[in-house]
RNA sequence: GCGGGUGUGCCGGAGUGGUCAAACGGGUCAGGCUUAGGACCUGAUGGCUUAGUGCCUACGCAGGUUCGAACCCUGUCGCCCGCACCA
C-alpha cells in the first residue's frame, strides 16, 4: 500500500459520498467544530497541519459518537499581503488571492481533513463582505460605528492606521516597524460600551485556557478610582475659572499631593501657556515628545521628563497651591489625560519629583521606623496609616480610600470613576484589498449611510497600485458618488475595513454561507452556535477573540441572534518548533508538510503532529519521530493485510485480549473527550503491540475480527485513509469514518488480567534469560520457583480484621507494632492500600489459579523452545534455594 | 514590576499520595530474520552487585505534613509566555 496513493483514493470516494456534509438537522445533537480559518498565502505550514489534524481528529470522534457536527473552512481573503504583491509583481490581488486559496485548499483536501466544502466562505467576495457592510450600517444606526479625530497609531510602512490591538510593542504587529501617533478623522467601533459585558463574560467561560482569560482581564483593565477636580490658580492664586479633572486609584493620598502633570498631548497645555512668557519653553518641550516614538518614549527606566507651566491649582482638601506640569510619562490615552503627583507614594511620581526638586509629603505611613522624604530612595506604596491628612489621620489607608471619596463627592470635587485600559476598536484602513466602508460625504447632508439597497459597494477594478497612498483614491469612478440622501454630488469614504472585521462573525456565515437575504439565518444559527469546540493560535488571545465575542454580544443586541458567548470551548494550540526554535524563513528550519506528505503520506503527518506533543504544548519536530510513526501505522495495516490464520477455538488470551481492547477503547475515548490526542494514540500503539504479541492458539477467530474491527475505528480519526483501507481489507459496510464509535464494557476490563500482565513481564525476562543459557547449551533442566503462597494467607487475614473494625487508624496501629520481618517488605507495602480499598483486595492480588495459569503457559513455552525440562513446585525447592529467598516475591528461576 | 504557565532518564513525554527505576514512542547498543531493505521481530539502555536476587540514588533546590510524597503544603531558583511609565 502506498499511502499518499491510497489517502487520495479514500479522500475522493468521502467526496463522491458527501459523507462529511452537516444537516442542518434542529432535532439531532449537534456539535460545531471550529478551527481559526487561515489567511490564503498559498502554502500550508506545520502550524495550520497542527491546527487543522487536532480538529480533524476531535471532528471526526464526534460524527462517530453520532453527532449532527458542523465543521466547516474558509479563508480570511482580505489583507495587506495580496495588495502588496499588487504592488510588487503588478498582479491583481483577486487573482492573486484566488490563485493562493486554490492551492491551500488542494493542501488541505490532500490531507483528509473531514470539511464540509459546500459551506466554504472566502472574505473578500462581495457575496461576503456585502454584510460586513449591512452589519456595520446597522452599528452605525446605533451609533455603535462613528468617526472621530484622535490620536491614532500609523504605520508608515503599512500605509495604514492600526488597531490598539495591532500594536505589539510600539511595533506595527505585521511587519514589526515603528509606529507613529498621528491625528487622523477615522472609523471606530464603540467596544468599550461593551466592556463591563466582555469582563464579566470572561468569569463563565469555563472552556478556556487561563491565560487568555487572563489576557483578556489585563486587556480590558478595569480598575476603580476615583476622578477628582482641580481648580485652576495663577501665581497670585486668583482662580482662572477653569478645573483639571485627574483619575487615581490611590485617592487616599490627595493629602500628599504636591503637584500635578498633563500629558503632552492634553489639549488644556495649549490653552494655559497661551501669552504667557512660559509659552514658547512648553511648546517646545511638547513638540520635541510628540517627535520621539512610542518605543523610544515608553522604553524601560527611562528618565522621566517635564516642563513647568507657570500656574497652579488648589488642593480641595487642604486649600494648598500647587504648580502644574506638563510631563512624558502622563498618557493622554489613560484617565484623562492628567495625573495628581504624590512623590511618596508613587515611584514615578517620586523620580520626577527628585529630579525637578518638587516638594514631597508624607500621607501614609509605613510599619517600622518613619518615613522621611529627605532620606527615602523609593516611593512607598504599601499600606499604613493615615498622617498629614487632617479629618483623616489615624485612618486606615483602605478605610479613606472610602472615606476621602466620599468626602469629595460631597464637596462636589470628585466622583468615582471606573476606567478601562480597552479602547474603541478603529477600523479603517488606508488601504485597498479589503471591505469598503460604505458611507458618502455630501456637502450638503454630511456623512451619510449608504442605503442597504445599494450594498454591496464593491471595490472598485480602475485602481493603480503605486505603492504610495490608498489605491481606491485613484478610482474617479468609484470616488465620485451620488448622495444616498439629497442625489446631490458626493464623495464616498474610501477608507476599507479591518480585515479583523470579516474574522469577527464568520463563524456565523458558515451556519447559511449562502443566504443573500441576511448575514445568517438567525434559526440556523440558533441551532449550531456557540461553537463548541474552537481551536487556533494563542495570538489571538486579545485580537479576534474579543472582538468576536464583543460583535456577538452587539448582534444579539440587534435582535439577531440569541446567545452571549460565541466559542464555548478553547484550544489554543502550541507552537511547532525544529531545533528548538519557532519554524522560521530566516532560521531555516522549515519543514515543508507537503513534502513529508509525499513520503509518507498524509495519516503519518497527522499521527506523528498528535501524538507528539499535547494539542496546547510546544511541539518538536523530529524526522526520526515521524519515521517511527509510519512503522506504527505500517504494523497497524499489516494486522489486516496478513491476517494470521486463527483458530476456531477459545483460546486462554481471550479474556486479557478483550480486556485489553476494552481498556483501550477506554482510554481512547477518555483522551479524546479531554483534546489528550497524544495519549489517545499512546493507548492504540498499546493495543497494537498487545495483538501483535499474542499466539494463534490463544484466541478465537471471532475474538480476533472483533478487536481488528474495533481498532480500525479507533484510529480512523488519527489516521483516516489508512483506517478506511483496513477496513475495506476487513471486508466491512460503509465508511470507517462515519462508523459507530464503540463503548466500553467496564466488566470485560479484566483488572486481574492487567495486573497479571506485570507477572507475564517478569517470566517473560526469566524466559529470555533460559534462552540465552540454552543457547550456550549450559542448562539441562530449569526450576521454577513459585512462593505466591504468603500473598493469600495474608489477604485472608487482612480481610478478616478488615471485617471485625473499619477503624483503618487502629489497624494500621496494629500492623505497624506487628513483626514486619514475617511478612516482609512487599506486604508492607501493599497495606495501606488494601485498608483504602478493601474492595480491590481480589482483584490485586491474583487468585491462585490464575497465577498457576500463567506460569503453566510460561513453563510449556521453555520447555518447547529449548527442549529443557522445568519444575516449578514450591516443594522442588531445595533447602539452599529457601535460604537464600529469605523475602518470597515474584516467581523466581532456579537454574540447575 | 504585575499576571499566567512550567521544571521527571539521551530526547519527546506518562505518572498527581502506596504494587514506581518510571508507561508509550524516538534515539542508541546487542541479537534474530532475511531474495540485504530507510522493512520486520527480540532484548538491553540510573549506579553497584547476583546463581537467583537484592541494595542505593532520582522526579529544579530547601524545608514541612504523613506510617509512606515526583504527586499535598511553605519557601526558593531556573525557564517560557503575556502586559507594562495604566496614575
Amino acid at each position: 500500500m502506498n499511502p499518499k496513493e491510497n489517502a487520495i483514493k479514500w479522500q475522493k470516494k468521502w467526496e463522491r459520498a458527501g459523507i462529511f456534509k452537516a444537516k442542518d438537522n434542529i432535532k439531532k445533537n449537534k456539535f460545531y467544530c471550529l478551527e481559526m480559518f487561515p489567511y490564503p498565502s498559498g502554502y500550508l505550514h506545520m502550524g495550520h497541519v497542527r491546527n487543522y489534524s487536532i480538529g480533524d481528529a476531535f471532528a471526526r470522534y464526534k460524527r462517530m459518537c453520532g453527532f449532527n457536527v458542523l465543521y466547516p473552512m474558509g479563508y480570511d481573503s482580505f489583507g495587506l499581503p495580496a495588495e502588496n504583491a499588487a504592488i510588487k509583481e503588478k498582479a491583481d490581488p483577486k487573482k492573486f488571492t484566488e490563485k493562493n486559496i486554490k492551492g491551500i485548499k488542494e493542501q488541505q483536501k490532500l490531507l483528509g481533513w473531514s470539511y464540509d466544502w459546500d459551506r466554504e466562505v472566502q472574505t473578500y467576495s462581495p457575496e461576503y463582505y456585502k454584510w460586513n457592510q449591512w452589519i456595520f450600517l446597522k452599528f452605525f444606526k446605533k451609533g455603535l460605528a462613528y468617526k472621530k479625530p484622535g490620536l491614532i497609531n500609523w504605520c508608515s510602512k503599512c500605509a495604514t492606521v492600526l488597531a490598539n490591538e495591532q500594536v505589539v510593542k510600539g511595533a506595527c504587529w505585521r511587519c514589526k516597524t515603528e509606529v507613529e501617533l498621528k491625528h487622523l478623522d477615522q472609523w471606530y467601533i464603540n467596544i468599550k460600551k461593551y466592556a463591563e459585558e466582555l469582563l464579566n463574560g470572561i468569569d463563565k467561560l469555563k472552556y478556556w485556557p487561563e491565560n487568555v482569560k487572563t489576557m483578556q482581564r489585563n486587556w480590558i483593565g478595569k480598575s476603580h478610582g476615583t476622578t477628582i477636580d482641580f481648580e485652576i490658580v495663577d501665581e497670585n492664586g486668583k482662580r482662572t475659572g477653569e478645573k483639571i479633572s485627574t483619575f487615581t486609584t490611590r485617592p487616599d493620598t490627595l493629602f500628599g499631593v504636591t503637584y500635578l502633570v498633563f500629558s503632552v498631548e492634553h489639549p488644556m497645555v495649549a490653552k494655559l501657556i497661551k501669552g504667557t512668557k512660559f509659552e514658547k519653553e512648553v511648546k517646545k518641550f511638547v513638540k520635541e515628545t510628540i517627535k520621539k516614538s512610542i518605543i523610544e518614549r515608553t522604553a524601560e527606566g527611562k528618565e522621566k521628563n517635564g516642563c513647568f507651566l507657570g500656574k497652579y491649582f488648589i488642593n480641595p482638601a487642604n486649600g494648598e497651591k500647587c504648580p502644574l506640569w506638563v510631563a512624558d510619562y502622563a498618557l493622554m490615552e489613560y484617565g484623562t489625560g492628567a495625573v495628581m503627583a504624590v512623590p511618596t507614594h508613587d515611584q514615578r511620581d517620586f523620580e520626577f519629583a527628585r529630579k525637578y526638586d518638587l516638594p514631597m509629603r508624607i500621607v501614609i505611613s509605613a510599619p517600622g521606623e518613619p518615613l522621611d522624604p529627605k532620606k527615602m530612595k523609593k516611593a512607598y506604596e504599601g499600606n499604613g496609616m493615615m498622617v498629614n491628612s487632617g479629618q483623616f489621620d489615624r485612618m486606615n489607608n483602605g478605610k479613606a480610600i472610602e472615606e476621602i471619596t466620599k468626602w469629595l463627592i460631597k464637596q462636589k470635587s470628585g466622583k468615582r470613576t471606573v476606567n478601562y485600559k480597552l479602547r474603541d476598536w478603529l477600523i479603517s484602513r488606508q488601504r485597498y484589498w479589503g471591505t469598503p466602508i460604505p458611507v458618502v460625504y455630501c456637502d450638503k447632508c454630511g456623512i451619510v449611510a449608504e442605503k442597504e439597497e445599494n450594498l454591496p459597494i464593491k471595490l472598485p477594478t480602475d485602481v493603480k497600485f503605486t505603492g504610495k497612498g490608498n489605491p481606491v483614491t485613484t478610482s474617479a469612478k468609484f470616488v465620485n458618488c451620488k448622495c444616498p440622501k439629497c442625489q446631490g454630488k458626493a464623495r464616498r469614504e474610501t477608507d476599507t475595513m479591518d480585515t479583523f472585521v470579516d474574522s469577527s462573525w464568520y463563524f456565523l456565515r458558515y451556519c447559511s454561507p449562502k443566504d443573500n437575504k441576511k448575514p445568517f439565518n438567525k434559526t440556523k444559527v440558533n441551532y449550531w452556535l456557540p461553537v463548541d469546540q474552537y481551536i487556533g493560535g494563542v495570538e489571538h488571545a486579545v485580537g479576534h477573540l474579543l472582538y468576536a465575542r464583543f460583535f456577538t454580544k452587539a448582534l444579539r443586541d440587534l435582535g439577531l441572534l440569541d446567545f452571549d458567548e460565541p466559542f464555548t470551548k478553547l484550544l489554543t494550540q502550541g507552537m511547532v518548533t525544529k531545533d528548538g526554535a519557532k519554524m522560521s524563513k530566516s532560521i531555516g528550519n522549515i519543514v515543508d508538510p507537503m513534502q513529508m506528505i509525499d513520503k509518507y503520506g498524509p495519516d503519518t503527518v497527522r499521527v506523528f503532529i498528535l501524538f507528539a506533543a499535547l494539542p496546547e504544548k510546544e511541539l518538536e519536530w523530529n524526522d526520526q519521530g515521524v519515521a517511527g510513526i509510519s512503522r506504527f501505522l505500517f504494523r497497524t495495516y499489516n494486522l489486516v493485510d496478513e491476517p494470521r490464520k486463527q483458530k476456531k477455538e477459545t483460546g486462554n488470551k481471550e479474556k486479557t485480549l478483550i480486556g485489553k481492547l476494552h481498556r483501550t477503547i477506554q482510554q481512547v475515548t477518555e483522551s479524546l473527550d479531554n483534546l489528550e490526542l497524544n495519549r489517545a494514540i499512546n493507548a492504540l500503539m498499546e493495543l497494537v503491540s498487545a495483538v501483535n504479541r499474542y499466539r494463534e492458539e490463544e484466541v478465537h477467530l471471532n475474538t480476533y475480527k472483533e478487536i481488528l474491527r474495533v481498532l480500525t475505528i479507533l484510529l480512523s480519526p488519527f489516521a483516516p485513509h489508512i483506517a478506511e483501507e483496513m477496513w475495506h481489507k476487513q471486508k466491512q459496510k460503509g465508511f470507517v469514518s462515519i462508523a459507530k464509535w464503540p463503548a466500553y464494557d467496564k466488566g470485560k476490563i479484566d483488572v486481574k488480567a492487567e495486573a497479571c500482565e506485570n507477572l507475564i513481564g517478569s517470566v517473560m525476562a526469566d524466559i529470555a534469560k533460559v534462552k540465552e543459557l540454552a543457547k550456550l547449551d549450559k542448562i539441562k533442566e530449569v526450576k521454577l520457583f513459585v512462593a505466591s503462597e504468603w500473598k493469600f494467607k495474608f489477604a485472608k487475614n487482612m480481610k478478616k480484621l478488615l471485617a471485625k473494625t473499619r477503624d483503618v487508624g487502629k489497624i494500621m496501629k496494629e500492623f505497624m507494632q506487628s513483626d514486619l520481618k514475617s511478612y516482609g517488605q512487599e506486604i508492607k507495602k501493599m497495606i495501606p492500600r488494601l485498608i483504602k480499598d478493601p474492595t480491590r483486595l481480589t482483584e490485586t492480588i491474583l487468585d491462585q489459579k490464575t497465577e498457576l495459569k500463567i506460569l503453566k503457559a510460561a513453563k510449556e513455552q521453555i520447555e518447547s523452545e529449548f527442549s529443557c525440562k522445568l519444575f516449578f513446585e514450591k516443594a522442588e525447592a531445595t533447602e539452599e534455594v529457601k535460604a537464600k529467598q529469605a523475602m518470597p516475591g515474584k516467581p523466581a528461576l532456579i537454574i540447575n
